[in-house]
DNA sequence: CACCAAATATAACATTTGTTATATAACGGT
DNA sequence: ACCGTTATATAACAAATGTTATATTTGGTG
């Protein structure tokens, strides 16, 4: 009888074009109208999927945590040792290539909105939590004290994302800069084996 | 002839009154009347001073980075030792009260907005190679190789900052949360020193 | 084919915003 | 006491936005 559209990938296409837009003119300039043009439509439909702008830009954040948190573990199953383990999602978690850090980029965003906006930090929260969850549960074989060596390693891989993400520099002189980051990581890892 | 009016101070009055506003409501509601009612007058007033709404924000970010750094090299002139005096500066660094969570929370505000405003990019940019001048400063007579170990500290600074600036904490726990930043970095900085 | 519900488009509305222009008030010098 | 300049207030405007309500289209089903 109705016409015939799978809601939960019409919302998918809806939050991938609100994650453009926020990629393009920042969080602040993403207005339901541009979504929706990037989406290739009008508002209409786009409230009819969304009651809210925040509940877009909520759906927007929850679905790129949970795309990057299943990045993590996939690259956690590539590697073979402990210690292989634990550099391959750590590397994988920084912004080396270009669609990762535009992805840091919007995470920044979403980062400072989330300071005035209670669903986006609670948002930002769960993800945060689960990611210490699966860098502890990783550092565990390597240390006897995981949890702080967790909480130094995570604020390095933040300290380390955000200069990148913050940086200016494009082209060649970008990569240099993500090598010096990637480099960076692996001279902390050499010092974090004692 | 004029009236009497000393246009540095009065600019600062419209500064502070943009950095309470930011902090209290966010970057994106922080509007010219919203900032002109915080001054208690008009936005007649705030236009005759700031060019622009761009202009007054920069301002406000420059003038938040000039009080920093000179918070910073004043905690380094009551250290005695040149360890003492990396350490102290980089504990002023965090956000390890109430003031400077706040100083840190909108920043993370205007690191998002600068992601897509040259403006604010363009002084950040100038404010972080000035940190980093410092910080290289202070590691230099404690280290052979200071740009590495300059470019790790930057970002344990800048994970542990982002950690309590992103924190929703509040009260005690909030407080053993800046406590275990502070221990995180003493036993970074234990290591630091092989 | 005709019908009906879902999907989409269109339109309207009240707010808010930055910006600009204009009017008023305040104060120092003559 | 008056005048001119600066500071401040008031007002107006167009643009953009979130939200809501109302058409209109679409496609499967009886």
């Amino acid at each position: 009888m109705p016409k015939s559209v799978d809601p939960l990938a019409r919302q998918e296409e809806f939050i991938t074009a609100s994650w453009n837009v926020i990629a393009r003119v920042g969080l602040a300039a993403a207005s339901l109208r541009r979504v929706a043009a990037e989406a290739g439509c009008t508002t209409g439909s786009l409230t009819h999927y969304f009651s809210d702008r925040q509940a877009l830009l909520t759906a927007t954040l929850r679905q790129a945590h949970f795309a990057a948190g299943k990045r993590m573990k996939t690259a956690a199953q590539d590697a073979t040792t402990d210690f292989g383990r634990l550099r391959a999602v750590l590397l994988e978690s920084l912004p080396l290539d270009a669609t990762r850090l535009r992805e840091w980029k919007v995470w920044l965003c979403f980062w400072g909105a989330a300071m005035n906006d209670d669903q986006l930090s609670g948002e930002d929260a769960r993800r945060y939590a689960e990611w210490r969850k699966l860098l502890q549960s990783l550092i565990a074989p390597l240390h006897d004290d995981p949890s702080e060596e967790t909480h130094l390693l995570m604020s390095m891989i933040d300290g380390l994302g955000l200069q990148l993400a913050r940086s200016r520099q494009t082209g060649s002189s970008l990569m240099r800069q993500q090598k010096a980051c990637a480099a960076a990581l692996d001279a902390y890892l050499t010092r974090f084996q004692h």
